[in-house]
DNA sequence: GTCGACAAAAACGTCGACAATATTGCCTGT
DNA sequence: ACAGGCAATATTGTCGACGTTTTTGTCGAC
């Protein structure tokens, strides 16, 4: 997570967490993989203490689940979980951008554009990690602007669940929406057209689910009973 | 908290955000009091780590703010985060509140009818304990029965934050609400109304910022130098 | 030959002590 | 007498080590 608590001494467990996040979204890191403290300690160059505090944020988000005596893994989220998420940060989106419609000045649209200026040239510049990061900061600047502290905590946490179901669930090659929904979004923000506003993000969202393959078969095996037997 | 994780490790922990959580909604302390890890560990019998886990999951829930290096103090709120707490979890509440008109069960029915019904005992008895952690329960039981882990989850946060708020700005006697509201948002939902449920619920909450004092004189001292200068 | 129990190893959870930091009271200089 | 700096204290942050639980490998009995 790129976003939120830049306190200069947790840095190194936002580090972690980022680190870990990152390994998520880029695939690198499956659901179900098991993370053992030591080893995370020794990668890092951190404590045992440290990987622990990131872990617990973590699974505060959702991004890891945490077994008493038996360590944490990345989640994996089911499909009937998958749905839930965008469903709820769906509503939250649409909730965040009537409210930014209502309150956005001009400094706050150049900001807005700058933004998915930067978004433009990563995705030019074939920059994934960039464009990783800059897709979410988009949602998340949106709910800076529109001003509401719980919201924006609650984006957050929808935000990093999406982001880990669409790494999950995602069919096709990583393709990782382009700046133009964005773009569109911004323009009828700036414009301060609500429904259409609200038609642009819900499209933006329902794309991005729309390209997940959310079928049963590939749900993640819940206790691997069903993911050897067939799930009869 | 009653509600969520009851592992049997953890309950240590939970016991202490119980208590301060409880403590805080019976306005034994008040939003600002200093929390110092050694006198809690001391009072609760556990030792300084367990008292840290659990302040690190009050500050997730917004009771408590952690200042690095400066401890742990109630939060205080202010009334724009008064305002946005009760906003959103309206909007929340709302939202599960349709949601389980459409899939309420008999049996459901009978399950919250049961807990007014409780609510109501505690009530008569004069429970002022009773009522306070019943009168949270049942919103969240509303969202357990409505299955969202989400929307479950958000919930916790914000009745936990609008229990802050009313402890801290309601202005009349202790004048917990009592179960007659209650009541009716379970009649309407029984009878799969949605509008009336929905009106009822948004009157229920209405009804609960409205007994508060949400003037801006006694918002708490940011940094006291409003407080003492009379905030010109 | 297979099943059950036991023991060893590994990982997590907990604790106490030490170091870093902020606050507070005091002292000195002007 | 007052201001500024300094030292003492109190509190938090961090670390390494130990106890406990889970897992796994092995042995013995039926």
């Amino acid at each position: 997570m790129p976003w939120l608590a830049p306190t200069p001494k947790n840095q190194v467990v936002n580090e972690i967490c980022d680190r870990i996040w990152l390994a998520v979204v880029q695939r690198t890191l499956r659901p179900g993989t098991r993370l053992k403290e030591e080893d995370l300690a020794e990668i890092f160059g951190a404590t045992r203490a440290r990987v622990r505090q990131a872990l617990a944020l973590l699974e505060q988000d959702g991004l890891v689940t945490l077994s008493p005596n038996r360590g944490a893994c990345i989640a994996e989220p089911g499909i009937e979980e998958a749905h839930d998420a965008f469903a709820t940060r769906l509503h939250v989106e649409q909730r965040l951008v009537t409210r930014l419609c209502r309150k956005i000045t001009a400094e706050q649209v150049v900001t807005l554009r700058a933004h998915v200026a930067r978004e433009r040239a990563a995705h030019q510049a074939g920059d994934s990690e960039a464009m990783i990061r800059l897709s979410g900061e988009f949602h998340m600047l949106i709910a800076t602007l529109a001003e509401g502290e719980l919201l924006h905590r609650i984006l957050r946490t929808l935000t990093i669940r999406t982001s880990l179901i669409t790494a999950m669930y995602q069919a096709r090659s990583a393709q990782t929406c382009g700046p133009d929904e964005h773009a569109r979004i911004v323009d009828a923000i700036a414009a301060r057209d609500e429904v259409t506003a609200i038609a642009e993000m819900t499209h933006h969202m329902q794309h991005l689910e729309a390209e997940l393959d959310l079928s049963d078969q590939n749900q993640p095996a819940a206790g691997l009973r069903s993911a050897l037997l067939g799930r009869g």
